[in-house]
DNA sequence: ACTCGCGGGACCGCCCGTTCAT
DNA sequence: ATGAACGGGCGGTCCCGCGAGT
């Protein structure tokens, strides 16, 4: 195997490792712009340096932070997928990992939601860093349908991108419906709603179609 | 036309409309809790505390701008489609004008879908008055959902929650998409998305569904 | 009777002796650096700058607060007193109605007392009325000791000043003990001083003092 | 002697006993109210926040302060007094040093003395302070006295809290007459009225009493 | 090498006394 | 007597460096 040559693993990379998992945890609750020196290093039992010096600045942090999530991301939505087959299999399962880990993330909070919008005007590495992982995994999707295509599951001309927004969309009420306005039933909307999508771009479904 | 009998219309009412103004703009491009007293301030080239003074606190303010993009959307959005027959086509006059104002909005921003994100965890009166905005909103399209059932022109057992939730979900990626990706087609996205939904939705479709 | 020449009584005045009581309020609770335009404003249910324009400014509107205070010490402790026979009743009178008038500001707070510890150090015209205030009030205690002295109800080397010092000292230990220890019995310890001081300066009492 | 073993004795000490010192100044010549951390950071030529850090807030640094008083009043006041000897001539030490503390504070101010007046009305911690060392000072005095009572150096019906209340008021006095009146001999007064006082209570004194 | 104590400087929401035109 | 606005100051919090300890 492959690893790293001599990752030493020193004494603060624990300490590093702990203060990123506080500090993603309050960046889903209170968003990126949330975040602050102070509280971490107060979740942390640690002085506000003793924090800071671990990255050089507040911006490095949340950086930090938003690959954290995306790495997470990835362990939890993606990387399960690959367990099933190519194909609509696969893209059914990250879809429906996805929910699921919206719907977790009801409770505690989504980086990549709040962070789109926080982002969403102002420039800076933690918008490209931001914008490098959603697009990672928007890359994901439209792969999963081309090859869904590929092997006639869904219909020829189906515009994967169409398909990605739709589903991107799909989660994007969820969350919203679920985590601000509080109903509980928007996961099954959700998925109904994938359903509805499916079906429709599946190949026996052509003839009718506009 | 009659107009309301003697509104007092002092110097101040005037005064505060543009501060409200100002603080919209603010508040669409840096969200709600990127408001600040002195930077209105600046961009209307006034003191702190004239400002301060048209609102009894930061949270006040914050709820006036709230009202005012309500107030906003409403005039730009709803009333709008009221124009067109009732049912479908002020369904689809609906989705247009939000399609439209979104698209708009990706230059200057939204408080609505910031304002979701940012407050969907904190607690307090600003919540109470988006969320109170949104659920106006979300009833207005359900009740054109039910009359365009009632007309013939959907399905009888079109959920119209469903409609409303995937509605919503195509305007949020739009929004993702446009503003946070800077994608140049996603309006296009969001429009082919409703056409296929009203599609489904379709009397004449039911036979096929599932 | 003379009269004032035409006192126009103009119903700005009751607007301005309507202010005055309320702001003495404030005053003998909070101290003269408690009082707050906007304070007086709400209790009198008017706008600040109507306050304001009865005293051109904060510090005009203190002095007038001072004075008022001494015309009503004057009225409540000293004028009361004249009905007592010159001499020693007289000047018992005085403490007398002194220490009922300190034991009903043990509610309300006492202009004089905060007055004199807020304005110790600093100099200007407020403490100047201060002193002023205080000072006719000694001058009115001595003058009674004296006229005691005179009529031989007092020790003929008795010294005017030790006594008014004292008799000064026993009424802010009441209020002191009173207000902010908030002794009950604080009133009775004034009273039990004061006899023994008058005890002890009585002609009678000489040949056994030192 | 045995100190404190080790005591940390860390630089940031040092800044805040300086910064406390500096704040009794301006407690003792303003009032406790009087306090501004700007006020202070400006004596100390320090940031705002450089002071702020050393106290959670303004209500702990005024809390601080009195704390700082009391340990300096004991150490002027009360401790050199347990050199003389137990009972009246301890009392007298305690009243002679009480006076003379007063004496010098009439240049410099009483935190005591303007806290008693500032915080009669207001509740909190501040008073609690205030009124804990007061108190333990009278308990002192009150201390004091009933030893000397027991000794026979004072009349054997000597009430304990009418001293004191009186040793209370030549102070008061002594710190009105000097500080606010500027009078120079108020000194006298106050070492005179006690004398009497003890003059009074003494038990040879008994016979010829009231 | 890592962590901390300490301090700076900018900014925030809020409130004050004051002025001016109405 | 009012409403509108100003300028300055308050307590408080933030991010961020320097220097010293282990």
């Amino acid at each position: 195997m492959n690893q790293t040559p001599t990752p030493p693993l020193r004494k603060g990379d624990l300490t590093k490792a702990h203060i990123l998992s506080e500090a993603l945890a309050i960046a889903n609750r209170d968003g990126l712009q949330g975040l602050t020196i102070g509280g971490i290093a107060d979740r942390c039992n640690m002085s506000k340096s003793g924090v800071f010096a671990h990255f050089g600045s507040r911006e490095e942090l949340q950086i930090a932070v938003v690959q954290e999530y995306h790495r997470r991301f990835q362990e939890n939505v993606f990387s399960p997928a690959l367990k099933s087959e190519k194909g609509l299999p696969r893209l059914e399962a990250l879809f429906s990992n996805w929910v699921n880990e919206v719907s977790h993330e009801v409770d505690v909070g989504s980086v990549y939601i709040s962070g789109a919008v926080e982002f969403d005007e102002r420039l800076g590495s933690v918008r490209d860093e931001l914008v490098y992982s959603v697009s990672t995994w928007h890359q994901a999707l439209h792969k999963a349908v081309r090859i869904a295509v590929e092997l006639g599951q869904l219909n020829s001309d189906t515009p994967p991108e169409q398909l990605v927004f739709e589903m991107h969309g799909l989660i994007l009420a969820l969350h919203h419906d679920a985590r601000f306005l509080r109903k509980s039933n928007s996961q099954d909307f959700a998925k109904q709603g994938f359903s509805r999508l499916i079906q429709y771009y599946q190949p026996h479904h052509l003839p009718t179609r506009l």
